[in-house]
DNA sequence: ACCGCCTCTTGACACAGATCAAGGACGCCC
DNA sequence: GGGCGTCCTTGATCTGTGTCAAGAGGCGGT
């Protein structure tokens, strides 16, 4: 499920980007859309005042930019490599035709377009009807193995975290150390012991 | 572009629900999908603590639940019929095995998901990094025919709008006189007359 | 016309989180 | 080791928005 047709992937061209590189830009003419081969790209919105939203971040074998491509029209955000990062290019229109003939790629677009939707509104409910603390007690769930005690480390830096949550830095280094005053985590620098994950999954709301 | 394939819409079957109920419900296991024929459906999500979050409306011809029967799973938010509705109902599976046969459904329904990703990406950029001022600004232009001078009148209750704003109907009142103080804007009841299409809309941030 | 119900408005207040301004910690290079 | 840049933390303050409470206005029913 994770692959499209190989007649598909055929289609793409493979890219390098470096660190901090555009792979495209908000307001531009969406002809493309990537599929992440190696390295990472985040995907966000500045506004005027500079305040910057991260709406999602993604990794090896992760699309982006797929939805603005099929529905044509213009990129609503930017998205740039955070390091080295290699990825394969689709010409949208290409792909549509190569659909109309494998009924198995339709199916696997539709499932990727489906999740992404299912991502999207995740998000959205996130940040209307939660708070900062339940947003990050969320994460700390989300990447720990489930075990009753265990150990995330955090594979970015924290104020990129605090974007991709919504919020700002120096929030977020209070949110961790309530969380710590409240004998639920352990901070010690990237590395962040779950003490009760249990708990930890209360908090967040389920 | 707005029509399914008449051999996809045959699947679908016409059901009617009064106002106020449900077309399904969160956490329910999503099989179906629904299109509404007529009426009007709210998609919202309600918190523990009963705040809630509309995170979209939905009238004739739009599709509603596709994202989440296609992904498989459950329903992460409830459908509720606003007025007396009438909607086709699709059984997910089915549709799924009929696209294979048919390519320019499949091609329909990737439109329509990447659509609906697109909408979905505004909400959240609107509600991570827009004040509630912006975003009745931006409603209000999304529903002005773009003249110099033009009058919207609300389809909805006002406490309604507050909820899909995200924000609470005490505060969309308060933003609605400060429009209007500004002399942005004129209120009567729900009859609202935009005064300054553009600077309305550089209120918005574009 | 009176009453009850509902929606909207307004005021007072509380609070989460943003912003501004200093440090402090750590790594890296010369 | 000293200096410098980056990231993180902490404190003080400000502001937008939510919440609670009390009317005000409209509308239908009897």
């Amino acid at each position: 499920m994770s692959r499209p047709d190989s007649s598909i992937e055929s289609l793409g061209i493979l890219r390098g980007y470096p660190s901090g590189t555009l792979l495209f830009q908000a307001g531009a003419l969406a002809a493309e859309f990537f599929r992440v081969v190696s390295g990472g790209v985040r995907v966000y919105k500045t506004d005027e005042q500079g305040r910057e939203l991260e709406v999602a971040r993604f990794g090896p074998g992760d699309f982006l930019g797929e939805a603005v491509a099929f529905a044509g029209g213009r990129y609503p955000f930017n998205a740039q490599a955070v390091v080295q990062t290699r990825a394969l290019s689709f010409n949208a229109a290409h792909v549509l035709r190569a659909i109309e003939t494998h009924p198995g790629a339709a199916r696997f677009f539709i499932e990727l377009l489906a999740r992404k939707c299912l991502l999207l509104g995740g998000r959205l409910e996130s940040l209307g009807l939660r708070t900062v603390r339940q947003r990050l007690a969320r994460y700390l769930c989300a990447n720990c193995a489930g075990e009753q005690v265990c150990v995330v480390t955090l594979g970015i830096k924290k104020g990129e975290l605090a974007r991709l949550l919504g919020t700002a830095s120096e929030t977020l280094s209070r949110t961790l150390r309530q969380l710590q005053t409240d004998g639920l985590i352990e901070v010690r620098g990237p590395r962040i012991r779950i003490k009760d994950c249990a708990r930890l999954r209360v908090e967040a709301g389920e």
